[in-house]
RNA sequence: GGCGCCGUACCCAAGUGGUAAGGGAGAGGUCUGCAAAACCUUUAUUCGGCGGUUCGAAUCCGCCCGGCGCCUCCA
């Protein structure tokens, strides 16, 4: 089967045809760097850097764009409240630009220990005053959009369409939307592509309706199309986007060009705590900063993929623990088996394709073809684990073609296309050029030969010890083995 | 009030017309000095409830119950 993917435009599973043949533009929206990040982050880029991942793997060039946004986002009332980052500079009393770096910084950290590959550009806001200056001046040359005392506003009624992504008709919207009597704007569901800078605001730039700076919405679609043109295959987001947001940058963007914008939405789900929406505003959200003094990255990348993107997933510490467990099984098999293929290697390189592997990886593929189902591909990288194990445990020698297919299926399904292989699996490693790896191994030495004499008091305690410096000690058939926990 | 989503075992979670994946936890067994790891067996006659369509439904339709999201910033 083709790759299908869910497109929120049409509610449907559709086939993947992109706009030009073996290309795929992706947008994603970035996050407003005010904060750290926190799980829900996670969700939405660890689901992105999968997909994307995938579509690398089926040999597309890909230009990934994600934006930064460091202006422009208000708190509370659309248009009416205060810039995100401007707050927040002023609670710290530095430069808002020394915020939106600061948690820019933090954001890529968090994702870069999570796996997660980085986009191709990452347009900053500020960096592209001048092209959402453009575009706000050519919706207003179209009649898209009116000024008002400095602010300049985009007419939902001029745009016929508004409300085709997020399925909404903008009459009955009037009526659960609270109608600021002093609000400048024509109706209610108007929004805002510059906004004047009262005094005092910082982050304020000259344009020709005086001084002020960018609404949100108008980022996106100005960088969007900046990097991959008027057109591009696919957009994405967090669900929580598509209205208004993404909605927003439908009706400029197709306003401002007079073409269709996106081929396919994609919005991830969300993230809950105790059945209920994590967010900043809320107060209940986990940073990954936080989350990673518990789990290792690698092991919430895992949890989050073990759930489909569309899917909320509820964020527990039992859950996740869960996930730590099933996830360093699978990560032991991976090692032991690189571990035999390394200390035993086969007289001959093998290139035999194994059937069994073949089509462990053909499920594989086509779960993933079936709108990223990841959570459905990690069930057969479990099949393929517990077959590597049956073949460890019984003659090496001869699964060794069988082995080498393996290994080579881990490769690509868990490391390349998921993403969940640690870049060091070597059995034994530890930091370079340490005298760890030595000692351990003359105290395993000394234990082992107080096994031979049965003393086992003092053979536990050496596997104690070492246990509590967090080197777990396994003794197989065929010795004992160690490793890092 | 409007729009939409979800309810699958003790927990997490796939499956969306052909007779219930996977992970965790639990139970029994093999191996082992023990432990760990691994393997084998086992754990939902059933998918919130009630009707309907169908040869056949967890999957489609209707109603009801429960939970959540968006409609205001949010990934």
């Amino acid at each position: 089967m083709p790759l299908h993917v869910y497109n929120t435009l049409s509610r449907a599973k559709e086939e993947f045809k992109p706009l030009q043949p073996g290309r795929v533009g992706i947008y994603v929206c970035g996050p407003t760097v005010y904060g750290h990040p926190h799980i829900g982050h996670a969700k939405s880029y660890v689901s992105f850097d999968a997909i994307i991942r995938y579509f690398r793997y089926l040999e597309y060039k890909v230009l990934y764009v994600q934006n930064i946004t460091d202006v422009g986002h208000l708190t509370d009332d659309a248009d009416e409240g205060e810039d995100k980052i401007e707050q927040r500079s002023k609670i710290d009393k530095v430069h808002p630009m020394q915020i939106a770096e600061e948690y820019t910084q933090s954001y890529f950290e968090d994702m870069d220990a999570m796996g997660v590959l980085r986009a191709d550009i990452y347009p900053r806001a500020t960096g592209h005053i001048i092209e959402q200056i453009q575009m706000v001046e050519e919706l207003l040359r179209n009649g898209f959009a009116y000024e008002v005392d400095g602010s300049v506003y985009f007419d939902v009624r001029k745009f016929g369409e508004y409300g085709k992504l997020s399925g909404r008709v903008l009459d009955e919207m009037v009526a659960g939307t609270r109608v600021d009597k002093r609000s400048d704007k024509r109706h209610p569901a108007d929004f805002a592509l510059w906004k004047k800078a009262e005094p005092g605001h910082i982050m304020r730039w000259i344009s020709p309706w005086g001084e002020g700076y960018p609404g949100w919405h108008i980022e996106c679609s100005a960088m969007s199309m900046k990097y991959l043109g008027q057109q591009f295959d696919i957009h994405g987001g967090g669900m929580d986007n598509q209205f208004p947001h993404h909605e927003c940058e439908i009706a400029q963007s197709e306003c401002a060009t007079g073409k269709p914008f996106v081929k396919y939405w994609l919005h991830n789900n969300l993230v809950t705590v105790n059945g209920h929406k994590m967010g900043k505003s809320l107060g209940n959200f986990i940073t990954l900063k936080d989350a990673f003094k518990k789990y290792d990255p690698l092991v919430l990348r895992f949890f989050i993929l073990q759930s489909h993107y569309r899917s909320t997933l509820d964020y527990s510490d039992q859950a996740v623990q869960g996930a730590q467990t099933g996830y360093e099984k699978l990560i032991n098999t991976v090692r032991n088996l690189r571990d035999e293929l390394t200390t035993h290697p086969p007289a001959e390189r093998n290139t035999d394709v194994s059937s069994a592997v073949n089509s462990l990886k053909a499920k594989f593929l086509s779960a993933m073809n079936d709108d990223f189902n990841t959570p459905q591909a990690i069930a057969v990288l479990f099949d393929g684990v517990k077959e590597v194990n049956q073949l460890l445990g019984g003659d090496v020698k001869k699964a060794f073609p069988e082995l080498n297919a393996f290994d080579a299926f881990f490769d690509n399904c868990a490391g390349e296309i998921l993403g969940i292989l640690p870049d060091k699996l070597d059995a034994q490693a530890l930091e370079g050029g340490s005298l760890e790896p030595t000692l351990v191994e003359l105290l395993l030495r000394v234990r082992d030969a107080a096994r031979t004499e049965k003393a086992f008091a003092l053979s536990d305690k050496i596997r104690d010890g070492l246990s509590q410096l967090g080197i777990i000690v396994e003794d197989r058939k065929d010795g004992t083995r160690w490793r890092k926990s």
